[in-house]
DNA sequence: CAAAAAAATGCATGCGCATGCACCAGTACA
DNA sequence: TGTACTGGTGCATGCGCATGCATTTTTTTG
């Protein structure tokens, strides 16, 4: 029972459970693999022996031999931005359920994953899910080193790697499709941080579709995906352009609501009566009473499962072509824009 | 150049590296080692052959040695709780400018801890951050084991391990006295969830405060720390009680602000006019202009620079005595409850 | 310039486990 | 009773690196 091992601390072998058994290191390592040959009383004995011992394998071990750590890095920026903590949550325990360890990697700025990178190659991760920009030499280096890697709302150019997408470009087009529609005469966007891809592409469809039904009167404005940015850029829009436009098209939904808090407290305007304002994501705060915001929002449980589903397959088997799924957004018809005609 | 290694992706070891460099495999292994002895001449050899080779060192195997795994494991409940993003997103970001990888368990609920502890064990993480709770079973291990553990706002009851935490009792003392003292008679307090250690210090400090300064008339809902459960709380009281309090103390923001959203879109009454409510976190959606929430916010910043601190402290000598830091909340005086006189 | 001290290097070994191989005990069949 | 299997088992080996020790090279010093 209260072995000496166990007081002095010092980690439990295979070869102690091995002894203690009565059996060799070998039938040990085999009571700990699915599927291995072993008799139903040794690994009896193994289990007692193991349990009195409180023996764990040691997975470093095992991963030098198999080469497999039975963990994937998840790459993800600013989790301040409401809509990761979703996603992050989402493939943690999908993961987690798979018997997979998450090693997270929570970037400052989307663009410095150069860091990450490094201790990625460093700790033999089967594979990674990035939510963040790589560039094509970054990228390269996972094929380099077959890795498996998946995009999340992000992909490469030259289809080098695997991604879930949520087609940012037909939410926002929707979006923008109901606005006009509705009677919407101007149009402000809010974008997001330069350097985030998501944000260019739905910025760049809204503008789009919006000129395309014939809408000319649009300002752009600066943002970051951040509550504050919504909120200071009505002051910016009137800045630029003199009056608050019918519409305000933002990029993500913590900056609509920042746009709608700054309307309705700071410049003592009604949503959706003086100004319709859209977002996107579909985070949890979209759907609260004080905002019910008109929105894309993401299928996050089928974008994760799609993703850990595609990462794993091709941990298990390297050879899988890339491949790249696309899922649209859902409309959610809120009361802080006119969208019905 | 383009090596055959590389072309056929397979692994490079220090090896590889030693033979395209003419030196030792130990030479190459100390040019990766801090402070290590290596002349300029051997170190600028082994970089140009590394680099041509794409070599980076195999922590798994250097972890099989040196018994660092220079990794630490995270448990976190409840992703969807504001909070925590918040928390996670320092943490991570504190120990990746330390070098330590974050291994992260986000729980779907409090107390499921024990698939991530039995991962954890054969991960050799070097050490735990805790924010969620453990049976005394659960941290005897951790000694027994002499694995560094520091739970974040929850602890052991006899101090078998080290803790950061925000002083509860006393934030939620603040609150119900300004309450009180500015002429509150009645109130609801909202719980959390019944596994919550948090949840309870807080309901039960306020509930004390509150009797202790003479206030009789307390009705206490239960709750889930969610916006969902803060929305419903209002329907509960008035079935229960009758009427609705002078004030509404959450047990977190993020009821609070599903309470205020209730108050003022389903039962159309004013707040604080009407009702003052306060939370307790102090959350990002707090501060939006919808909410303005009165509150007590944790000094996240310094809570896990702290934990960050201690673990890494125990990890480098794990004879360092367990150490438990309190850390004062920050009394947000918003506008959603008259505390002020 | 020789001797002593210091720095640099290579060799050999082992961390804890998984796995190919040879071997042994059983069971089936003729 | 013998031959051919089958499932179980142990032995030996190596994954990629760090590190103690012995050895060589360089530097320092009288």
């Amino acid at each position: 029972m209260a072995d000496i091992e166990k007081r002095r601390g010092k980690p439990v072998t295979s070869y102690d459970v091995a002894k203690k058994a009565g059996v060799s290191q070998s039938a040990v390592s085999r009571c700990y693999k699915a599927g291995a040959s072993v008799s139903a009383k040794t690994r009896e004995k193994v289990r007692i022996a193991a349990e009195e011992l409180g023996y764990e394998p040691n997975a470093i071990a095992r991963s030098l031999i198999t080469k497999r750590s039975n963990s994937v890095a998840v790459i993800i920026p600013n989790l301040t931005n409401l809509y990761y903590p979703e996603v992050l949550a989402q493939l943690g325990q999908r993961f987690s359920k798979r018997g997979i360890r998450v090693l997270l990697f929570a970037l400052e700025t989307e663009s410095d994953a150069e860091d990450a990178l490094q201790q990625i190659w460093q700790y033999q991760v089967d594979g990674v899910i990035a939510a963040a920009k790589l560039s094509e030499k970054q990228i390269a280096e996972f094929s380099r080193r077959k890795k498996p890697l998946v995009f999340y709302n992000r992909h490469s150019n030259d289809h080098s790697a695997s991604a879930v997408c949520c087609d940012q470009a037909e939410g926002a087009e929707t979006l923008a499709t109901g606005l006009v529609e509705s009677g919407h005469n101007s149009a402000a966007i809010i974008c997001g941080p330069p350097d985030s891809v998501v944000g260019q592409e739905r910025e760049q469809a809204s503008e789009a579709r919006l000129r395309e039904l014939g809408m000319t009167d649009i300002v752009k404005i600066d943002g970051d995906f951040s509550y504050e940015c919504g909120a200071a850029a009505i002051d910016k829009i009137l800045d630029k352009h003199g009056n608050i436009p019918d519409a305000i098209m933002c990029v993500n939904d913590m900056s609509a609501i920042g746009v709608i808090d700054s309307l309705r407290f700071e410049h003592d305007l009604k949503v959706p009566d003086d100004v319709s304002v859209v977002g996107f994501d579909g985070v949890g705060p979209a759907n609260w009473l004080s905002f019910d915001l008109s929105t894309v929002r993401q299928p996050v449980g089928r974008m994760t499962e799609a993703a850990v589903n595609m990462l794993i397959e091709r941990i298990e088997n390297p050879e899988i072509a890339n491949e790249k799924r696309v899922f649209s957004g859902i409309l959610m018809e809120g009361t802080s824009a006119r969208l019905s005609g």
